[in-house]
DNA sequence: CCACGTCCATGCCACCAGGTTATAGAAGCA
DNA sequence: TGCTTCTATAACCTGGTGGCATGGACGTGG
């Protein structure tokens, strides 16, 4: 019988999160597709796997056995295509923000001058996966915001901290301070990350940095140029200070922000793999590179 | 990055046979199908996995790498359905053609009445497959026909062996022959297997008792009724006695014939599986039941 | 030297799997 | 009773996947 190993990770999914609805948000398809993949699942199996009921779904037997042993089918794919790509001499870098990897690219040009027979990837993630494409093996290791969901399973290595601000609409009127008090911000409609990335949507919230407030999510975006729109559309959105830098939009500006705390950088890999001594090398010169700077 | 197993299974395939033409003919798909998804699967990798020629497709060290690990995870998740089979309590048993399971529904019946919580599913395969299900992950075990490419990979409990007979169109002339000589079948178009079962195709046209006399193949079938239809249509074939009582058609008759050797009947089951007690007792049952038929 | 065979690649078409939105149905809960 | 919160169903759209026919590269044999 054959699968779909996207198949699988739906049923990992729901099986952990109990019920169709609640995975649907966090895998970012609709409900009844869900619903028509699972089904589909069972049928081909020719087992059931969920107890439906109006709370939710509950694994049968049959289905929990299945939820023991998909995790370590699909961490075996995805170590496959790592080990694919290693024989075939190529790093894959993942990343989500040209702020964080400020430096890195001039890194990778020095790293290809002396390991000329390597190919390095530097791919570029959005905000559905703030994990930047480690959480489904497709890169080797990623430049990432601290914390992220799942960050358990990977060693993280912190590189750098920079200060978080805001961005305002040109239009808008605290455009006018220099510097804008986190209260200020907490009735403004808010730019957020998908549902489906739990705390690390919370964080770029600030949701514990507001004293119980209530959080007004005014657009949700999952790409920079999204994110820019929605703040020129008078939407703000809490930024790390290099975005200033290199998100520039004409009706956009960044305020530095007092009351919130720092973004934290980090070079993050899977825990417990096949070292690579070239990989080793690469990520230590980014972490020399982006920790000095 | 996600990958459908089958997607998997046709690198396997291109892999060993070292050509997509050649692996095309064994998996049942056009070569252009082939060309495409193994193309597809070198872009979602990212990496070349073959090198191309026009004498074939030469793994590259990356597809060497892949070529490694993939049967250790094909083999993982097929061990994954049994597993998830057994916990539901349902038995899938694999068979080819009625006459080889003769007995079988009966002692299913007779199971079912001392196990009434499990589940006994018995599924017809068609001759694509000689395995009956097992080479795929199918089924727990199947009633086979000795011998079968890839049997190596299973524990094989030989049941019984029975004459091998010829299947004529009702107005073929040795019609009026009691009993066929097998050289006078020599020159007759044979309805054959598709050409991906290799030595199974070739037992069914008993190519090794023809002295070395070339096949002539009339038609390629896959199922029962393809078959008949194509005996009626003036092919013959080779044909287990027992087909003379399970498969009957108004312009088909069966006569024995001297000169190939009997058809063994077997029963398959994937070797050094987890055990499982009632698949064991069923099993015992069925191969109790075939011996002394 | 040319004709042929044998590879893989490409273009075009048909079909279905997989997604989406809208909506229905069932069951707790205020 | 009405609201909410689940899952299931229906209708529709799109893109992936396969099939056939054909092209192009290259070695081989007459």
């Amino acid at each position: 019988m054959d699968v779909d190993t996207r198949l699988l990770r739906y049923f990992a999914a729901v099986a952990e999160e109990g019920s169709l609805t609640g995975a649907a948000e966090t895998l970012f398809v609709s409900q009844p597709a869900l619903t028509k993949q699972i089904r589909r699942l069972e049928e081909d199996l020719g087992v059931r796997l969920f107890a439906r009921s109006r709370s939710g779904m509950a694994l049968t037997e049959a289905g929990r056995e299945l939820a023991l042993r998909v995790p370590a089918l699909l961490d075996g794919w995805d170590e496959t295509v790592q080990a694919t790509g290693r024989a075939a001499r190529v790093l894959r870098l993942g990343f989500l923000d040209a702020g964080a990897v400020g430096g890195v690219p001039e890194v990778i040009a020095e790293f290809r001058r002396a390991q000329p027979e390597w190919r390095v990837e530097l791919r570029q993630f959005d905000w559905s996966d703030p994990s930047a494409g480690l959480a489904r093996g497709e890169v080797a290791a990623a430049v990432v915001r601290l914390p992220f969901p799942g960050q358990e399973r990977f060693t993280v290595r912190e590189l750098f901290a920079e200060e978080r601000g805001v961005l305002l609409s040109a239009r808008h009127p605290l455009v006018n301070s220099e510097t804008v008090e986190f209260w200020e911000l907490w009735d403004e409609p808010f730019v957020a990350a998908g549902a489906g990335t739990g705390a690390w949507r919370g964080h770029w919230l600030a949701a514990e940095e507001r004293d119980g407030h209530p959080v007004r999510v005014g657009a949700v975006t999952s790409l920079p140029d999204e994110w820019l729109g929605a703040v020129a559309g008078g939407c703000v959105a809490l930024a790390p200070a290099s975005a200033a830098r290199f998100y520039s939009h004409p009706d956009v500006v960044f305020r530095p922000v007092r009351g919130v705390s720092p973004s934290r950088v980090g070079l993050a890999r899977p825990r417990g793999r096949t070292h690579e001594a070239a990989l080793d090398q690469l990520l230590e010169a980014i972490a020399c590179r982006l920790t000095g700077s």
